[in-house]
RNA sequence: GGGCGCAUAGCUCAGUUGGUUAGAGCACCGCCCUUACAAGGCGGGUGUCGGGGGUUCGAGUCCCUCUGCGCCCACCA
């Protein structure tokens, strides 16, 4: 990114560069709660005189001291604000060239009442709402989660064969299920209408074992005839497809795994047999490992369990930052619509995708493919506390309970807002939580839900309308991969509803950075390296010289070797830069008039546009490497050639040729690497110029000789290169002399060598130099007498 | 199960719309203290371009197919 923004502010450009720090969220609160040994508990009263006990390394038995929650946001704070304070610096040293004058953080005030602001117009649009709905429940952190943040991991499970007894007493009806826990909890039985072993059973009823509640058998195509015993245990809930064959069917729920993630307590009235009751006292309280265990010895014990446990891996829903399984509670949510459950806007979001550049361009599949697979609108509450609070409130009714229809919404000029400290109009804070009064909505925005209008936030959407004409819709959008579904995703949903077009034109997507192995980095696989220490190791210029070589969109393992290469690189500038200045500046008026130092800068203004065709298309990489491989080449082959020249052997005129020609090149060679190497090139620059050379303009071709003939070049270098090998294969140093050198080539190639004739005698210290015609090129090299060894020295 | 990407030298990778004999760096070996650079320079070889088939005057490149690896997604009975 930072390339991009360097190359555009050299062609001229105003380059808008904002940076924010996502600070609000779940990975903020799980960190204060390891570093300090805290957690929130909203039910406690503040207290000022609370110290956090610890400062990271807290001891395990200690990690949940209960505070307020304006106490543990507090901790929040403090934490992030020593976290930023790391990243800036490291930031900085890598020589981001962002405008600091531009940081937000997503906590931070513009960032909330953004976030705020936005979600108001979804609401007053109808693109917001409520729902009273089974939603997908991480139990250990009390919170719903929504689709983006879910991930499939395989885990061993069991498939267990129940009995259920059919009410005619014709027999059992056998199912597998890996959740015998939920038996409790079963509302139907479900086979595929077509399947012939069950369509005798449809609209009869079965009875649980243990349990003995009577259950429809029921059919839906979603059952699948191959899968166990073809008919499946409805439960609310264990799966989504329990979700859907629960709306689907219209059955009752009878859910029993609350927020705690344990079995309810009390036995539920669907139980009404005196066996059915004392079954449920066993799991009751229970959290659903250890009820499994118990389901399984009754039934064992009642017969109605056939054989042994099978043992099976199956994918099993996780929150991606969670440790258990999600359960399936019935909630109420926020929600923003994503097309999830409306094919229109589905495909308008679709749509959206296809206006958007991608690059690289098959990016692009991730995003249809993720808004294809959409199975419900965006969830965005949270049940949290360290976020942008939901900035609602709710009448309470005559008995004091909260009627969610009858919504209080604040004043937009008054954002942002907390709910739980301050009251809606034409209330006050007596009216709070009593009967006719009101009570705030108690969660928090997804931390995406803040994220996704990063473009509203740093262009100053809420607070400079003018700045945000200029900028909006931005330019470019820099981003990895793995957060198309969320970040990039989230953010075109916000903008179309907001403004009915996307947010940015462009999508600069990068691929991860892997360790040596290329796998992907992690805390829990111990594999993670920060960049400090690299970063002293090589060198900036270093770090970034690996990070730009590897393409747009592609995974890259970190390498040290590549960075050496950077470093290298780096040093030979400096070199270089040093012989090229050590000349002293040509005379005015002196111009490359020699047609090897013409052809050297045409060869260049092709390297001009290549490169700067290649920024353009966000292709930094090939840009590098175009550049890279011409100042190579410029130093070991053209600058050897006309060394001897430059330094005066062929009189004033051929050196002012030469040396003209090799601080244009040299100019136009630290422009190029400006934006990959920013130290090292501006450190050289500033030998020869006043103002920083990122303050330069991005070369031109029309600053070159464009009239050199590049073709002149390649016979050149193989001669070059025949001379040396013929030295090196005679153990000689590359300065012993040739006393004779005969060329055979086509007249092409013979004419080019021919107008370099002299530098190549001198470079090559050739006596005796013969040019002569032939259908390819040959070379023929002998070598003066060989001297005393000792003499040599 | 669906989608996408990758597969080229021992390693990391270029190879832009099909076009001479497939390249670079690293690593390895040898030589050279050379006046910009010894934290350097010069030189050296190794390829069934994953397998098979096709289109074409011509395929690493385009098409089909198979194999392997990786990533994303998916409905947990």
């Amino acid at each position: 990114t930072d390339t991009i923004a360097r190359f555009q502010r050299m062609r001229g450009k105003m380059v808008f560069y904002p940076i924010g720090w996502d600070d609000n969220g779940l990975a903020t609160e799980r960190r204060v709660q390891n570093v300090t040994g805290v957690r929130c508990d909203p039910s406690l009263p503040f207290d000022p005189e609370f110290v956090a006990p610890y400062n990271g390394d807290v001891p395990k038995e200690h990690r949940a001291i209960p505070i307020s929650r304006p106490n543990f946001v507090s901790l929040c704070h403090d934490v992030i604000h020593d976290d930023e304070e790391v990243f800036e610096q490291l930031v900085r040293r890598l020589g981001i060239s962002i405008d600091w004058s531009l940081l937000y953080t997503t906590i931070g005030e513009r960032s909330q009442r953004t976030s705020q602001l936005a979600f108001l117009h979804n609401l007053a649009r109808g693109e917001a709402y409520q729902q009273d709905a089974p939603t997908l429940y991480d139990i250990d952190e009390r919170t719903a989660v929504a689709q983006a943040e879910m991930e499939d991991r395989e885990v061993p499970g069991a498939y267990h064969k129940i009995a259920f007894h059919r009410s005619d007493a014709s027999g059992d009806l056998l199912i597998d299920t890996t959740r015998p826990e939920l038996l409790a909890s079963c509302v139907a039985m479900v086979a595929h209408p077509d399947d012939p072993r069950y369509q005798p059973l449809f609209g009869t009823t079965v009875r649980t074992p243990l349990f003995e509640v009577e259950v429809p058998v029921l059919a839906h195509h979603l059952a699948d005839p191959e899968k166990g015993t073809g008919i499946a245990m409805i439960c609310t809930f264990g799966d989504t497809t329990d979700v859907t064959w629960w709306r689907e069917l219209n059955l009752p729920s009878r859910a029993l795994i609350g927020f705690d993630g344990r079995m309810a307590t009390e036995t539920p009235p669907w139980i009404t047999t005196p066996g059915g009751q004392t079954a449920y006292e066993h799991v009751a309280g229970l959290a659903p490992k250890q009820a499994q265990r118990k389901i399984v010895e009754l039934l064992t014990e009642s017969g109605e369990m056939l054989g042994e446990p099978r043992a099976i891996t199956h994918p099993v829903k996780f929150y991606e930052r969670g440790t258990r399984p999600l359960e399936i509670v019935a909630t109420r949510q926020w929600y923003i619509r994503n097309g999830g459950r409306d094919d229109d806007l589905r495909n308008a979001l679709l749509e959206r995708g296809k206006e958007l550049i991608w690059h690289p361009p098959y990016m692009f599949n991730r995003y249809q493919n993720w808004v294809g697979g959409l199975n419900g609108d965006w969830l965005i509450s949270r049940q949290r506390f360290f976020g942008v609070p939901i900035p609602l409130w709710y009448r309470l009714d005559s008995d004091g309970n909260p009627l969610h229809d009858e919504i209080l919404t604040p004043d937009e000029s008054k954002l942002p807002i907390d709910p739980s400290t301050s009251c809606p109009d034409g209330f006050t804070e007596d009216g709070r939580g009593k009967p006719g009064g009101f009570i705030g909505d108690p969660d928090v925005m997804d931390t995406w839900a803040t994220s996704s209008l990063t473009p509203h936030i740093a262009g100053g959407w809420v607070d400079d309308p003018e700045l945000f004409a200029r900028v909006f819709p931005m330019d470019m959008r820099p981003q990895a991969h793995d957060i198309i579904r969320t970040w990039l995703f989230g953010s075109i949903v916000r903008s179309h509803h907001e403004h009915g077009c996307l947010p940015w034109r462009h999508a600069a997507i990068s691929g991860w950075i892997l360790d040596p192995d290329r796998k992907k980095m992690s805390k829990s696989k111990g594999n993670v390296v920060t960049p400090i220490n690299l970063l002293e190791e090589f060198g900036t210029d270093a770090v970034r010289y690996w990070a730009a070589s590897g393409r747009p969109g592609v995974d890259t393992a970190f390498d040290a070797g590549q960075m050496k290469i950077g470093r290298k690189l780096g040093t030979k500038l400096l070199n270089a830069s040093k012989f090229v200045l050590g000349f002293g500046a040509p005379p005015t008026g002196a111009v490359p008039t020699a047609p090897i130092d013409r052809a050297m800068l045409a060869r260049l203004a092709d390297v001009v546009d290549e490169s700067t065709r290649a920024l353009d298309e966000f292709d930094y990489a090939r840009a590098l490497e175009r550049t890279e491989a011409f100042f190579w080449w410029f130093c070991d082959d053209y600058v050897e050639l006309v060394k001897g020249r430059a330094y005066g052997t062929q009189g004033d005129d051929a050196a002012h040729s030469a040396r003209a020609a090799l601080r244009q090149a040299l100019d136009t060679v630290l422009r190029l690497f400006a934006p990959f190497l920013p130290f090292v090139s501006d450190e050289v620059w500033s030998w020869w110029h006043d103002a920083s050379v990122h303050a330069a303009a991005w070369p031109a071709r029309s600053e070159l000789a464009t009239t050199g003939d590049i073709s002149l070049l390649a016979p050149v270098s193989d001669v070059i290169a025949a001379v040396r090998r013929a030295k090196t294969e005679a153990k000689l140093s590359q300065r012993a002399a040739v006393s004779e050198l005969v060329v055979n080539a086509p007249t092409v190639a013979l004419r080019a060598i021919e107008q370099c004739r002299t530098d190549l005698a001198e470079a090559g210290g050739i006596e005796t130099f013969t040019l002569s015609e032939a259908p390819t090129l040959e070379t023929f090299v002998r070598l003066a007498p060989s001297t005393d060894p000792a003499a040599s020295h």
